[in-house]
RNA sequence: GGAGAAAUACCCAAGAGGCCGAAGGGGCUCCCCUGCUAAGGGAGUAGUACGUGAUAAGCGUAGCGAGGGUUCAAAUCCCUCUUUCUCCGCCA
């Protein structure tokens, strides 16, 4: 959510970066609206301060046995008249509320501009597109063949988009999982293991919530959604606290399985572990302070990447255009790896600094030097996706006869060298 | 799922319609005293959000788990919900 005041105070500045991330969001409403909160709040409180004031009076007089039955009639009235106008408060104030909601972040100026993904900007490259001296098969054939993929019985057991994982299929996965958590715990992130369902309030702090319910999974007869990151439930942690300055930057790392309903991709990726509607994930998350935070999103991109350099997947990073920047995040790096089948790079991590967006949501703070709070800057990166970890490596370490080499970094948490 | 108890400031805890934004204790901060330490004495200790103001001081409003209600007036009475604890049932 934005600051309401400097929406009010910074009209033109907002709507020309609104309008960069081709945002049709109308601010008109939302500048009346706050002028009549305003005034709405200074009509009540001087009506609540006569009403307080001669509330203690007449505590005096009675306890004085003296008649103020007047000033209890003329009080009833104010009571009326100030329920009257805290109604209409109450309404102008959700209404404000439901617009805020509904704004997207604003894009740093660092940020390309750019109408969608065609117009991302690649910042580095890390090694070559794996080239074969034979033609590759994708994963899901690769991972058939080797029975350790199992679309079929997932359908069954389930519906499309979700896979069953077999033996070494099932390790693998495994011990990706295994081999993220542990690379990211050495490099100083606690490791976290939260609850795969949250609340609504903690699905409003991070953004999901409201503007994007049809994405996510509610619990039936429960307040309840499956995460659909375990950005949801580990930002959330802090949510409503005040954090010691001195505590920052907190860093922590987290496995989840995380659940999308994947509305508006109907069609797409519908081969494979691209697109799934329950993938495992590892995330990294920072609340940093806000006069380093661009410097802790582009540590958090290094540390993410780490992984795809030791298990030596080729990959890019690119900076997301202001039309391709998700709604709560102010910049974004996406993490690429390369994927023979689709013989492009495919996006396996998205490392974004929400700034003070989430946390004034989520009401996430901190004491300054001064004894002042301030909003903390919220940060997270997946560290990575691990269903498109496994189809990676599925791919890029394919050899001609069927079998998938394991990579050196995993072999001992696989205690193979081959996958046959 | 059933039955009961509880939720008050950093922590413990009193308070049972108005003199309560809240006794008392602990902790913490500052001061005094004492070679050091321990002990002792004194003062301070609701943060926060919103409105107003100069992004100050000050003033005002809200705030005793959350949300409603009764009342001129609610920590205190009523309703709903949440969480925690104890017991029973079920269960990995």
């Amino acid at each position: 959510m934005l600051d309401l005041r400097f929406v009010c105070d910074n009209i033109d500045l907002v709507t020309e970066k609104l309008a960069k991330r081709n945002s049709k969001i109308n601010l008109d409403e939302v500048v009346e609206l706050a002028k009549e909160r305003r005034a709405s709040i200074k009509g009540v409180e001087t009506l609540k301060a006569e009403k307080n004031q001669v509330s203690a009076q007449i505590a005096v007089m009675k306890r004085n046995k003296q008649n103020c039955d007047d000033l209890i009639v003329k009080m009833k009235i104010k009571g009326e008249e100030i329920k009257t106008l805290d109604d209409r408060l109450v309404v102008i104030e959700h209404r404000l509320n439901e617009l805020m909601l509904d704004i997207p972040n604003l894009i740093d100026d660092s940020v390309p501009y750019g109408l969608d993904s065609n117009d991302n900007v690649e910042l580095r490259r890390y090694l070559e597109p794996t080239a074969f001296d034979y033609t590759p098969k994708a994963h899901w054939e690769i991972g058939e063949n080797l029975q350790i993929l199992n679309v079929q019985q997932a359908a069954k057991i389930t519906g499309a988009r979700f896979t069953v994982y077999h033996g070494f299929g099932a390790r693998l996965e495994r011990a990706i999982m295994n081999f993220m958590l542990d690379t990211h715990t050495g490099n100083g992130y606690s490791e976290v293991f939260p609850p795969f369902m949250v609340n609504k309030d903690s699905m409003l702090g991070t953004g999901q919530l409201p503007k994007f319910e049809e994405d996510m999974y509610a619990i039936k007869n429960t307040d309840y959604y499956l995460v659909p990151t375990a950005e949801v439930p580990v930002t959330n942690l802090h949510r409503d606290e005040i954090l010691r300055e001195s505590d920052l930057p907190i860093r922590y790392c987290a496995y989840t399985a995380c659940f999308r309903g994947e509305a508006g991709s109907a069609g797409r990726d519908t081969r494979g572990l691209i697109r799934q509607h329950q993938f495992n994930k590892v995330e990294l998350v920072k609340f940093a302070h806000p006069s380093n935070s661009f410097e802790e999103l582009e540590s958090l991109t290094a540390e993410a990447e780490v992984i795809l350099k030791l298990l030596k997947l080729p990959y890019r990073v690119v900076s997301l255009c202001s039309g391709d920047v998700g709604f709560s995040s102010c910049k974004t790096y996406d993490i690429e790896v390369w994927m023979p089948s689709y013989n492009r790079y495919v996006e396996i991590s998205s490392c974004s600094n929400f700034i003070d967006f989430q946390a004034r949501r989520a009401n996430i703070k901190f004491r300054d030097a001064n004894g002042k709070t301030q909003l903390v800057h919220t940060l997270n990166g997946s560290g990575l996706a691990i269903g498109r970890t496994t189809a990676a490596i599925l791919e890029n370490y394919q050899n001609a006869d069927g079998t998938v080499t394991v990579p050196d970094v995993l072999v001992k948490y696989m205690g193979v060298n081959v996958i046959k």
